[in-house]
DNA sequence: GGAAACAAAAAGTCAGACTTATATGTCACA
DNA sequence: TGTGACATATAAGTCTGACTTTTTGTTTCC
């Protein structure tokens, strides 16, 4: 679902964008509407649009008078789904999957003892369900299949968690989790321990026991964390 | 610094925004661009341009032939500076502020850990600056100049964690302590034991000491969620 | 009753003219 | 030489009107 065609703007979007983020224009240059306008073959209402989605990303700044200015990195949104899927498209992509990573070190632990409390039937139903399934998918080389459960779980506990900025982490995480599996080296069959710790989540969750959720939760961020240690010390 | 005025379709911004994320519109609603360029008396290219900005935040979506419909809160972009303001400022603000609160949680612990490890002399200076600069204000009715140094207190832990997704929090954390300030009950002077709390988490970060530096600043999030819960229980 | 043709509605795109803010250079004056 | 006021050029901002494209709902015909 990566953007087929929202539009001749979404098209400028998907080159603009990347290209910003991969730093090829550094902080403080100049870009012209009128010049990016021929550039992508477009009109300037068009290319205007595109400004303005860029600017509300804080991505680029345009003032009168001097044109469209790219801001510094530190400056940008990154926290906007768009932003993130370029940024991990891009050269700086494992220094964002280690950030994201760390981000999740902080969040799903505390989202999961949320969930052991306030998690429906429903949720306990489906997070044992995946848990499962991931076990089900842990051995002889099935990371595909291992990786839509290991997505669908921490969707789940994030959306049990009842804190919406929580839930919508659940795309960061599962991109991650993909970038893992597709782009990172994962050849092998995951960590059976980390399964383990996933089928115990469940468990904790259902009984409503959050202190043991959290601790758990932070066992399997812990783990990811030091997967890319090893990768990149 | 609230947007005097970032051109038309910036003011446009600033009453649609607010409009949607209060809910004004429920979700599925459908406006049309000619209307409300209309009723906001601007041009359509003006309308397009401010339509494209509240699409890259999810908070519409614009499609041909039925128009540009609201889509549900679930679907926003709820880590977007400018959809937090909005929806600070408006009716469900209580839930946003806990929310908000509930992410402290979980994010500044972890930041301050590996703030212990990663902050420069000059930070470590800063947040014993500003740790004493808390202390001063801790009495006598001086809650804005507390305030003050509360915020950049938080903001420097989040920026020396090194992890540039904790650093871009620090505007909302600022806007949910000034949120505490200003609009929730809190007459008196901050708590005692708070203020202490913060003293301590700056010794523990100077002296590198990651896992009291999280202890501690643990206790000072758990402290604000139960204020919460103290209003609103 | 279902498929195919048709019509209408709304967003999307474009081109051109005009307005406005503002960075920068110029010149007079101290 | 420096400083202030003024002029000018530049690029974004705005508006308008015409045209295109997609999609939906209706109608017609088998």
């Amino acid at each position: 679902m990566t953007t087929t065609d929202r539009g001749l703007h979404g098209r400028v979007l998907e080159s603009l964008g990347p290209a910003i983020t991969a730093g090829e224009y550094p902080p403080g240059s100049v870009l012209r509407t009128d010049e990016l306008a021929q550039r992508f073959d477009v009109s300037r209402s068009v290319m205007r649009e595109a400004v303005r989605v860029l600017e509300s990303m804080h991505l680029v700044e345009s003032r009168r008078r001097v044109g469209v200015t790219v801001r510094p990195a530190r400056e940008w949104n990154v926290y906007d789904p768009q932003v993130i899927r370029w940024r991990l498209a891009g050269a700086d992509r494992p220094r964002q999957l280690r950030s994201l990573t760390v981000l999740r070190s902080a969040v799903e632990p505390v989202a999961a003892g949320l969930a052991a409390k306030y998690a429906t039937a429903a949720q306990c139903a489906e997070l044992t369900e995946r848990a499962l399934g991931m076990v089900a998918h842990s051995r002889g080389h099935q990371l595909e299949g291992y990786l839509i459960h290991d997505m669908a779980f921490h969707r789940v506990i994030l959306n049990a968690s009842g804190n919406e900025m929580f839930a919508r982490l659940g795309d960061v995480v599962a991109e991650v989790l993909a970038g893992r599996t597709h782009h990172e080296i994962m050849f092998e069959d995951p960590d059976p321990a980390a399964v383990t710790l996933h089928v115990q989540v469940a468990e904790a969750v259902r009984e409503g026991d959050a202190l043991r959720a959290e601790e758990l939760t932070r066992e399997i961020t812990v783990g990811a964390l030091q997967e890319l240690d090893i990768l990149a010390p």
